[in-house]
DNA sequence: GTTGAGCGTT
């Protein structure tokens, strides 16, 4: 019972899943197992990789089996510090299986622990830097070739004091250096000389395809005969 | 080799 990631969702039925935000990029499952199951049973453990890469997104699912342990690890993992970088375990709200009902509870997870008094007044005063600039790799490394609309999530809302926050100074493309093509030219001594190849031989392209051609009708002028 | 808001697979 070490890999997770191998098989799917063993048992949804009455688990609760919990999700672990902030963690680092290198946090694997098998290291948040340990530390989750400590505080409780671990039915499974799963963190969403990337589909091209494979690498994970920055944050796991560990599914509890009682909620009351959940609860547990959730104030205890909740701030802990893995791998270097301060995590956030809270109760997942989407999910495969989030229904939500009318009475705008989950009907999956936190739904039948909602009445904790700890999610009261919690002194979570997470302000997530509400600098949400971008999602990172995802517009600039292939994302941006899918067709789906992003939200963009307002970008425009407030970049004021989250636009000078890191990446220094972008100064300008420096030492661009667009030379010739490559410094080392192996064999072409002409750097645009490759195509000159197709281009039919006839003089035009094919216009026994094209229809507006009226000079090549066999049968177009009845000429006498 | 990187990034850092968020919500998941057989």
């Amino acid at each position: 019972m070490s890999h997770f990631d191998r098989s799917g969702p063993p048992d949804i039925r009455d688990t609760f899943s919990l999700l672990v935000l902030n963690i680092t990029f290198r946090t694997t499952a098998d290291d948040l197992f340990p530390l989750f199951d400590k505080y409780g049973k671990v039915v499974d453990v799963f963190i969403p990789r990337d589909r091209r890469t494979g690498e994970s997104r920055g944050f796991a699912f560990v599914r509890y089996k009682y909620a009351d342990e959940a609860q547990k690890a959730v104030d205890k993992l909740e701030g802990r510090v893995v791998d270097g970088r301060e995590i956030m375990v809270q109760f997942a709200k989407y999910g495969p299986n989030a229904e939500r009902t009318q009475d705008g509870r989950i009907m999956e997870s936190a739904s039948k622990i909602s009445s904790n008094k700890q999610f009261g007044g919690m002194d979570k005063d997470y302000r997530r830097r509400s600098c949400s600039r971008s999602r990172g790799r995802y517009e600039r490394d292939g994302y941006r070739g899918r067709d789906k609309d992003y939200h963009r999530r307002s970008v425009s809302h407030s970049p004021d004091h989250c636009k000078d926050r890191g990446r220094g100074h972008d100064k300008e493309r420096h030492n661009q250096s667009r030379s010739y093509g490559s410094p080392n030219s192996p064999k072409s001594s002409s750097p645009c000389k490759t195509h000159l190849r197709d281009e039919s031989p006839n003089g035009q392209n094919d216009n026994k395809h094209s229809p507006t051609s009226k000079s090549v009708s066999p049968h177009s002028e009845p000429v006498d005969s």
